[in-house]
DNA sequence: CCCACAGTATCACGATGTGATATAGATCGG
DNA sequence: CCGATCTATATCACATCGTGATACTGTGGG
């Protein structure tokens, strides 16, 4: 870019990258110790996220595939793959909608009810322990989201 | 371990599997837009954080393949990957330590620099509309981690 | 000089998520 | 009942991602 000093059609939204840069740190901090801990426990991340929102939506909601889809936030044939994979290894089971055929719903096999419980409880004494982390990267970054200086530690002074 | 009803060394934490999903569910949301408005900005959502470290270090530490390892929470040769593409793309350039000539030092190119300022500030008006949601579920989860939502009713008493 | 170690890199592989496309079941107008 | 159409799943091919295993290179200690 030629034109140095001055910008001239730029929001007057100053990013504070750095603590921007730090509430993902934190977050994949709290998301990689499920990760981590799942895979100790013989199953993948996601497919642990599948039993969880299974379980969660019991007496809400029947978990069907595109009812999954939506709680995953991913694309339903992502969900199509994952229960294969879970099927498989018997962790879930495939059952046909009564009243409509077209549905899949989902249930728990106990081998995945049983992973299920430990890493729920895993994960909520984890969340007592890292939640407050994360809830005050997150109120770093939405309060002084304006100027950088305020750190603690380093001024980057001279801007790239 | 085929003897059940007792469980001789199992704290009896309820779990409320419906707060703990609807957190992840709410973390994925948040998560997904970052990745739907990402790929739109023709770069994958892993690479924009990559990026985004390499800003977010500046000034702090150097942006060495280790170091962003690090804050990327995954393995090193993972982000060697990463590079990679990101280098093909001309996203950034790899520089050799001078000091230390093992490492590698990640540097943003122009092209890299554009693309994270806009999905930068893009990700920080839209975390001042949903952090609230996020902390909000993380707080409903650590506060009243004891019942459901709805109905008492659970499936799970017999199975297993 | 030699060696243990640190930092990167390469290879092969499985898991994941997507777009494009296909199939079965439901629904509705006529 | 018929076909059109929509909905819910499924299948295929493909790129990204992260990993374990392994290799290579530069550093520093003895």
């Amino acid at each position: 870019m030629p034109s140095a000093r001055a910008r001239p059609s730029r929001p007057p939204l100053a990013v504070d990258y750095a603590a921007l840069a730090d509430l993902r740190y934190q977050l994949r901090r709290f998301l990689r110790v499920r990760e981590v801990v799942a895979r100790a426990a013989q199953i993948e991340p996601q497919q642990y996220l599948l039993l969880l929102h299974v379980k969660g939506m019991e007496g809400r909601e029947a978990a069907t595939i595109r009812a999954l889809a939506e709680r995953l936030q991913i694309q339903h044939h992502g969900v199509v793959q994952l229960v294969d994979r879970l099927a498989a290894r018997r962790m879930v089971e495939r059952h046909r909608g009564e009243r409509d055929r077209r549905h899949v719903v989902v249930g728990l096999l106990p081998k995945g009810e049983k992973v299920l419980a430990r890493l729920a409880s895993q994960s909520v004494a984890e969340l007592k322990t890292e939640g407050p982390a994360l809830v005050s990267s997150l109120k770093r970054l939405l309060t002084k989201s304006k100027r950088f200086g305020t750190s603690p530690r380093r001024g980057r002074t001279e801007d790239r």
